[in-house]
Order: C-alpha cells, then sequence, then structure tokens
RNA sequence: GCCGGGUUGGCUGAGCGGUUUAGGCGGCCGCCUGCAGAGCGGCUCUACGGGGGUUCGAAUCCCUCGCCCGGCUCCA
C-alpha cells in the first residue's frame, strides 16, 4: 500500500498464503505472461528455501468477455475452448521449469461460492442491482483507492467509460454479476459455461438473475475458499493494480471486515525492442518459439537478470547475452562432475582450502541477503557468478572431494532456487552411454596414432547430434548439449 | 490531461554524494591443447539523455527540457 519494501512477517507461523494471479485461458500464453508466472515461481521457490510451509494458489480465468467470445469464434464449446488454453498454459509452465502452485483453481468451478459473496455484499447493502446486473457501490467503501492511489474524482473519464453500456449508478461502481446478453441465452441453451442461474434476496424480493460473475469477484472468492480471509502476498502483473486489484480489496474487505492481503507484490511488464508487449498490437513471441532458439535456462536468466519491478526488454542481444550468461554457470556444473570422476584427489585440507569455503559461504550470504531484499534474483545471479568462478578457480589445482562436495552442493541449492539446471539430464541410457564411450576410446586411439582427421571427424558427426566431447588433459568428457 | 517508472560504456545491467567507481556477456592477448571447446591469468571497455544549478566534490541532490514505457479502459 505504501509502496515500499516492507520485512516480511508471515501472519502465522505455520504457513504462507500466496496467490498470485493466474492467465485468462483465452489464447496461448506469450512470454509477456510467464515474466510474472516465473518471477511468482522464485517467490515461491524462495520462501520454501526460507523454510516456510508455503501454500501457493494460482487462479485460472475460464469465463469473461474474451472467452466467451473467441471461443464463438473459434465455433467451439468455451469448455473446450478453456481447456485447450488451460493445456497450454500448464505445458508452458513445465517447459519453463515453473514449479507447480498447490491449486489453480478455475472460475466456474466456483460459481456457488461467488452467488453466495455476492449475496453477503447485498445483505450489507453495499451492492445494489439493476436491469443487467449487480454492481458494487464503492461509495460504500471508503478506503477505496488506498493500493493504487487512483483519485477517482480527478479519474480523466475516458471514451470507454463514457460509452460504458452498463447500467449502473455511479460509472466507477464494477461488476459484480453479469445478466446473460441474449446471445449468451442463446449459447447457453446448447452449452455449459457461459451462464448460471443465480437466485438472490434483495430488498425482501426475491430475484432471478441468468449470468455470470463479474471479473474482480472470482479472485476475491477463490482467495477466500483456498486460502482463508486474509493473505500473506498477493502477486500479479502490474496492469491489475487498478482496477482488479483495488476492487477484489473493497470486496473482501467489506465482506470480512479483515485485511484482504498483507503484501502486495507487483510485477513489471515485458517490452520488446522498446515497446510493450501485447496481444492488440501483435508484437508479442510465443514461449514455444524462444524455446526453439533458446534453452528454458537462458529464458529463466534472461527474466531474473532484472528485478522485477523494473523494465525488461526483450531483444535479441538480451537473450544473446543471457543465454552466453548461462553456459557459463552451467560449465561450473561440467567441471566439477568431470573433476569429481578424477582418481587423483587431494586427502589434506589447507588454506587453499579453507579460502575456498569461505569465498562460497560468503558469497551464499550475499546471495540470501540479495533475495531477502525483495526478491532482488539480479543481485543473487552476481553471488552465482562468483561461487562459480571461485570453483573454478579452485578446480585447476588439486582437488580436496569433501570441500568440493560441499560446494557444490551450495552451489547446486542456490541454482535450484531460481530454478535453474533442475532438468539436466546428462544419461540417456546405460547402451547409449556405453556406445558413446567406445566412439570416445575409438578416436583416442586415432588421437594417439596423431590421425587427426579421423578424431576430428568422430568428434563433428557426434557434435552434429548433439554430443559434445571435450579432451581435458588425460580423459575425454562428453555431455549432451541442450 | 492526471499519476507512476525509466533514460548508464559494443551489449546486458548494478550503483542512488566522495573508497579499484560494479558484475556478467562480448572483444583482444597469454597459459593449457594436435586442434577446438572449456577453464585459468591479463588487458580492453570510463559511461552515466541535453542544459542549468547546489556542493570542496554528482551518474547519484535541485530546476528545466527531451525521449521511452506503463496505469487511468480488457490485458500477466
Amino acid at each position: 500500500m505504501a509502496k515500499e519494501k516492507r520485512l516480511f512477517e508471515p501472519l502465522t507461523s505455520e504457513e504462507v498464503k500466496v496467490y498470485a494471479c493466474g492467465p485468462t485461458v483465452y489464447g496461448d500464453p506469450h512470454i509477456g505472461n510467464f515474466r510474472s508466472f516465473i518471477v511468482s515461481d522464485i517467490l515461491h521457490r524462495w520462501l520454501e528455501y526460507s523454510g516456510y510451509n508455503v501454500k501457493f494458489v494460482m487462479n485460472i480465468t475460464d469465463i469473461d468477455d474474451k472467452t466467451i467470445r473467441d471461443s464463438a469464434l473459434s465455433k467451439i464449446s468455451i469448455k473446450d475452448f478453456t481447456k485447450q488454453y488451460t493445456n497450454s498454459f500448464l505445458r508452458g509452465l513445465d517447459l519453463l521449469n515453473i514449479k507447480r502452485a498447490s491449486a489453480y483453481p478455475r472460475a466456474t468451478e466456483y460459481i456457488n461460492q461467488m452467488i453466495e459473496f455476492i449475496q453477503i455484499l447485498l445483505d450489507k447493502n453495499i451492492a445494489y442491482i439493476t436491469e443487467d446486473g449487480i454492481y458494487f457501490d464503492i461509495d460504500k467503501y471508503p478506503e477505496y483507492g488506498k493500493l493504487s492511489g487512483v483519485n477517482l474524482t480527478e479519474t480523466q473519464k475516458t471514451d470507454r467509460i463514457k460509452k460504458d453500456e452498463y447500467e449502473k449508478d455511479s460509472i466507477q461502481d464494477f461488476a459484480l454479476w453479469k445478466k446473460s446478453t441474449p446471445e449468451e441465452e442463446q449459447r447457453s441453451k446448447q452449452e455449459e459455461g457461459i451462464a448460471w442461474d443465480a437466485i438472490f434476496d434483495y430488498k425482501g424480493k426475491t430475484v432471478q438473475m441468468h449470468g455470470r460473475p463479474g471479473w474482480h469477484i472470482e479472485c476475491s472468492v477463490m482467495t477466500r475458499s483456498l486460502l482463508g480471509d486474509t493473505l500473506d502476498i498477493h502477486a500479479g502483473g502490474e496492469d491489475l493494480v487498478f482496477p482488479h486489484h483495488e476492487n477484489e480489496i473493497a470486496q473482501t474487505e467489506c465482506l470480512t471486515g479483515k485485511q484482504f492481503v498483507r503484501y502486495w507484490l507487483h510485477i513489471r511488464h515485458l517490452m520488446i525492442n522498446g515497446k510493450k508487449m501485447s496481444k492488440s498490437l501483435g508484437n508479442y513471441v510465443s514461449f514455444d518459439e524462444v524455446l526453439s532458439k533458446y534453452s528454458a535456462d537462458a529464458f529463466r536468466y534472461f527474466y531474473l537478470n532484472t528485478h522485477y519491478r523494473r523494465p525488461l526488454d526483450y531483444t535479441e542481444d538480451a537473450m544473446l547475452v543471457a543465454s552466453n550468461s548461462i553456459k557459463k554457470l552451467e560449465n561450473t556444473l561440467d567441471l566439477i562432475e568431470n573433476s569429481l570422476q578424477k582418481t587423483e584427489e587431494k586427502l589434506d585440507y589447507g588454506s587453499e582450502e579453507e579460502k575456498f569455503l569461505r569465498k562460497v559461504i560468503e558469497e551464499k550470504k550475499s546471495f540470501e541477503t540479495a533475495m531477502n531484499d525483495d526478491l532482488d534474483s539480479h543481485t543473487a545471479i552476481e553471488s552465482l557468478h562468483n561461487i562459480s568462478g571461485a570453483i573454478n578457480e579452485y578446480l585447476t589445482g588439486q582437488i580436496n572431494k569433501g570441500v568440493l562436495l560441499k560446494t557444490q552442493q551450495i552451489y547446486v541449492k542456490l541454482l535450484k532456487v531460481l530454478g535453474l539446471f533442475e532438468k539436466n539430464s546428462k544419461i540417456s541410457d546405460e547402451l547409449t552411454e556405453k556406445l558413446i564411450k567406445t566412439l570416445i576410446n575409438l578416436r583416442n586411439q586415432y588421437r594417439k596414432e596423431k590421425n587427426y582427421q579421423k578424431a576430428d571427424e568422430i568428434r563433428t558427426k557426434l557434435s552434429q547430434i548433439g554430443i559434445i566431447l571435450t579432451d581435458n588433459n588425460e580423459e575425454t568428457n562428453w555431455k549432451i548439449e541442450k
């Protein structure tokens, strides 16, 4: 509310309740959407790393103007339509290695609770019914605007608002329930998921209104059903501050009389080549397109290298930097593995080990400090580079495997917080491994005979199918390129 | 129109009154290597949108102008 960073203290010690606004499933999500999903993933992971038991909920909006409109356009039922894009969203989560939330509630599964919620607001005389719907009267909530700071008396009356076709007392009042339009009525005769029967008691009368919920009520109801009256953290894209989150606060606080959200986290939109990325401008990029060019890790790095509240511009340059940078961090993991395979090892613990360990632990602390400072993943990544450098440097000398394992563990754990390199598939199966080793031996035979032409041919051909060979002093290592 | 955010070296991206003025990527040189890759060591890169001002001293504070992005309307 104060637009400033505040020390995080959970409401209860047992569990941290987090809610993040998820997608409206009316199309394939683009990489802009995923900025906020990645950031909430980091929030999720960081809270767990910090020892909290996290209940993390992300909603799916599967009933609204756009899902109705676009399912009609594509001539399929809204159920099938939203299911298709829900799956597309979930697939994106997997591809980008986003940790699953505790639940992904869909709005259409909570219609009854929404009706009950609205009834209470009617009973409290905070909502009112008109010919075309039920509205929330913002005059009944004096604190309205406290999150976004919008001053409603000064809000410019844009054309859109002036043209508003809904019937309400004050233009700023927002819909809780929308009566179905004639077209919607028509459709709802043939399929489910367009409109629901709702009966309300209003001023001593019974009002029946076939319709659907307003957008804001969905989140208020689902948060309350799954997480209770007060959330610890509520996250979402910056565009949701007003009116969506403002309205959620108004509804929920009027109903419960309690504080709705303790900490808000709003994620800045992604840009592309200096412009806003949006569907309407047609300049959005799908995650499939990105992943065809760059690894998921590179893409995560791109997102996380900039603080979530700062502008982030998707450009080829930026992706190239991310791609190169991430390889460097990844190489360290390979170097560690290779070193651990070696038969020679240092059995003593000397000043190098002392210095090395101290450095790694110091960087681990810097990483933690950065993440505790409003999820400063950019600064945290700096620590990862420093750890990577320290490890690489240590590996140039004789290694103490115990010390190395310990630092490896720290490094991997911190990488995991950012969701990096969790899907390393080094070995596909035993047979493949044996086959590759046979080829390596053959090639090394050629190398001994100084038949470099043949040796290089093997290396080149393997690299063409994604198997990378690297020669070190005595041995040849291999890995599967991602 | 109103309200926010941004503007930093070839790229990315910190700093938010003064210590080496980040870090990463890239580039260059050396070591290693049959070569390549990776790694290590060294170097390069002195920048802060323009113009004023405050100060012993400003990327950092103030004023002013410019440009970009976002919100006020469905949007992650």
